[in-house]
DNA sequence: GAGTGGTCTAGACCACTGG
DNA sequence: CAGTGGTCTAGACCACTCA
């Protein structure tokens, strides 16, 4: 329950709204609403003595920051709490793998497989035979989604590939495996991005909020690349980690 | 200007201030306002024919990604266009580098400088000697910052250091010819962050949008951290690089 | 003082979930 | 059906900027 025997000042420095948004953040956190359901806006309306309006903006805040889910018709509750994960990108290690670490039990769906004829690609991949093969799934934990990885390969690599294939294997299983192929660099970039409309509908999150994106390029012995994958993660649940040994002497 | 001809859909299913934030982004972008300054929410207003609130929500989502800032008194104007940046954290350059290789002019201000006695600190670092030197340094091009960088080091090597030298030079600098020591390894941490308010005054960033943060742990030959430096990124500005040769085998 | 955006109110209608 | 959150309206007062 929410604690009413705290005041909002009028006329204060800070917004209405901003001090309701504290007060719930605060109680939120200080263990006073362990359940998971909040007062409905009504009751929040009627405590605070304030509109309507501003209730809600103070709840669209946490909203906003993945505290709080809001659900019409049912009502306002704490966000199931995510499990912090830590992705240690210098080394090959699937999604899944991180995540069993944790003890956490992953669900992964296939939402798309398909050929296109012509995908928007990095530079590096100007020399790929099109079609391409792309495909994308999408990680749920405790009910909760939280990652959804795509990944694109050249015509040549995709045709080794079958649905099933897809919808049971890691990518780095299947190029060995299947394709006969053994990725030994891979160039990363880590980057901030809004979702799609279609993201933010899987992953269940804001529209207005960030995913943390990874997107990899893996190449074989070669030196050409063999497939482009992008992760888009859910900021609230995951780190990267890499660690550089041998750091090169300074330039300049 | 905005383009008058296009009218909102009511009772559609695309919410009317959603409807209004596509045609502004659109015509934002197809480059119909390259000026600098909007309407004003009043002639919106009158355009769409429809409430205040629900311009200003509409315009509110572009203020959140970035794409537009607001100024009492003053107006709406299309926020200046970073240049975006790729950082490579596998080698060793300091910002301004990653900057100034992008044609860009960077000044440094040291908005922090002061020894802690009780700083929170990663687990690794738990063998430092204290108090901990600790600096923060903000950095801006074309009047508009964009990230701060925050280092802590211990006291055996912080005394090294005076106020002067920081204000002037890259950590990696000083740690070789200050206190003499070199760092050959670090650890990387990648994460979102919602800003602290004191950050999100200093980079005028909204406080619900997020930050790119990357964490640093810098370690000599005998494997002692030296450095422990955290750096807060605008994420509509920068993105990490990470190569990462000979593949390790896989796993399970 | 006129004009800007920032906050707030007191209503209204709707779509969705549940009993 | 009553209750929830989602959207929208038409006002109001304020702080700030600039002429």
């Amino acid at each position: 329950m929410v604690d009413m025997s705290a005041v909002l000042v009028r006329g204060s420095e800070r917004a209405l709204y901003e001090q309701i948004t504290d007060m719930l953040r605060h109680q939120l956190t200080s263990g006073l609403a362990k359940g998971d359901q909040l007062p409905t806006e009504a009751e929040l309306v009627e405590r605070f003595a304030t509109s309507r309006a501003t209730v809600r903006r103070a709840m669209q805040q946490l909203v906003d920051e993945g505290v709080l889910t809001r659900r019409r018709g049912k009502g306002t509750f704490l966000a199931r709490p995510m499990p912090k994960v830590v992705h240690p990108i210098d080394r090959v290690m699937p999604f899944m793998e991180t995540f069993k670490q944790v003890g956490e039990d992953v669900h992964t769906k296939l939402i798309h497989f398909g050929w296109e004829e012509s995908p928007v690609l990095p530079e590096a991949l100007n020399g790929w035979d099109r079609p391409v093969l792309t495909f994308q799934r999408l990680y749920v934990s405790r009910g909760v989604p939280h990652a959804v990885t795509s990944v694109i390969v050249p015509r040549r690599i995709g045709r080794m590939f079958s649905h099933a294939d897809v919808e049971k294997n890691p990518i780095y299983h299947m190029l060995q495996k299947k394709a006969k192929v053994t990725p030994v660099r891979a160039e990363f970039l880590v980057s901030c991005r809004q979702p799609t409309p279609q993201l933010s509908e899987v992953l269940e999150m804001s529209r207005s909020s960030l995913l943390l994106v990874l997107e990899r390029i893996s190449r074989d012995a070669e030196g050409h690349p063999v497939e482009y994958s992008t992760h888009f993660l859910r900021p609230d649940v995951y780190q990267l980690s890499v660690a550089i040994d041998d750091l090169p002497s300074r330039r300049s």
